[in-house]
DNA sequence: CAGAGGCAATAACATTTGTTATCAAATTGA
DNA sequence: TCAATTTGATAACAAATGTTATTGCCTCTG
């Protein structure tokens, strides 16, 4: 029978081997949680104390500046990590806010767990590099793109990137991804 | 007397401890490297082999955009590191280039010594992890300040963090580290 | 020391992008 | 279902930023 931690098992063992023991450790640990439409579930200034898997719906992470604008940092769908792995990984208060733009359940994987990982799970420092990895490339793209693309560019690679992205989430969240007014990236859509 | 390694050590041993057992192996391995004004250190499409720290001098990372536009991504001065992390840890080609905008002297840790200290120092992989996390920071910060900020803020901010680089630096490096055009820099100046 | 090239300031103009306001359509929620 | 809210498009205008060209100064190099 299918069940909640199918799909986190599936991503997991994507990216190292875990055998039936290890699995059977930790997928006891696990804790799931559901949110509704524009809750939040990490909230800026305080620590992020879990990584979260999207098993459904969908997640933003965003922050806001001195005026209070929001700018959109990442989205994430189903069956994707989402954290502020620089908060995660220091326990340092966060800059950033993760809400869900949907009804969204996760996994929450606590900063517990994946240091228990590190040591249990025989790929576990592999896991851990990879997904930093992850992360760290993502930045690096991030930057290149705000320097070298005009928004325009930004909107085209988005398409390809994130094809979900468009047809679920409101178009001025998407602006702010791409660092433009909606207003202006209504004009660009005219092109 | 004092020696072309007394500054490698002296910022090494501000991050963790090094005893003389551990200092007196890898200080044989550095190799030491000269470079004229305007020379190249890192190619962009090829490889990043080594970690750099700058002895004395200046140096500039920068990238181009497809129409052979630069952006400054960062400036490294005397007594810091420098280096494509991105290419560094994966050894996939850089997209950078790093230049020495002054006479610059720099020892050159190479891939396997970093490899090496990660087994041989007792804490070289806390070394590892805080100049990753220093990396890692880096960006995080200048996605900040690139969605948040506007040029000017952006440019206050560079004077307070890197003084030296006002100094030292032609203006339309500087303008492209902001990610304006030159013009406009001076214009700003005015202000 | 002299010429060449690089650099910064400035002006004039063009383009991009933001802001505010308005309206209609779509969505939401009681 | 219906009112309230959200959303996306559009227009008109304002502000920010880029482009090109010019000038004078400085620096480097032979």
């Amino acid at each position: 029978m299918p069940n909640t931690l199918d799909y986190i098992h599936k991503t997991i063992t994507s990216i190292i081997e875990v055998n039936n023991d290890e699995w059977n450790y930790f997928s006891g640990l696990f804790e799931v949680k559901e949110l509704k439409k524009k809750e939040i579930l990490l909230h800026a200034d305080t620590i992020c104390k879990n990584i979260y898997f999207v098993n459904s719906g969908l997640l933003r992470i965003y922050f806001t500046d001195n005026n209070g604008r929001e700018s959109s940092f990442h989205f994430v769908p189903e069956h994707d990590f989402a954290t502020d792995y620089e908060s995660f990984l220091q326990q340092t208060p966060s800059k950033y806010f993760i809400q869900a733009l949907e009804d969204t359940q996760v996994v929450i994987i606590s900063n517990n767990m994946v240091l228990d990982g590190f040591k249990k799970l025989r790929y576990g420092e592999k896991l851990g590099r990879k997904l930093t990895e992850k992360y760290f490339i993502l930045y690096c793209k991030k930057i290149q793109a705000l320097y070298t693309q005009t928004p325009l560019d930004r909107y085209r690679e988005m398409n390809k990137l994130f094809p979900f992205v468009l047809q679920r989430v409101p178009q001025h969240y998407i602006a702010s991804y791409l660092n433009i007014s909606s207003v202006h990236l209504s004009r660009l859509k005219n092109e």
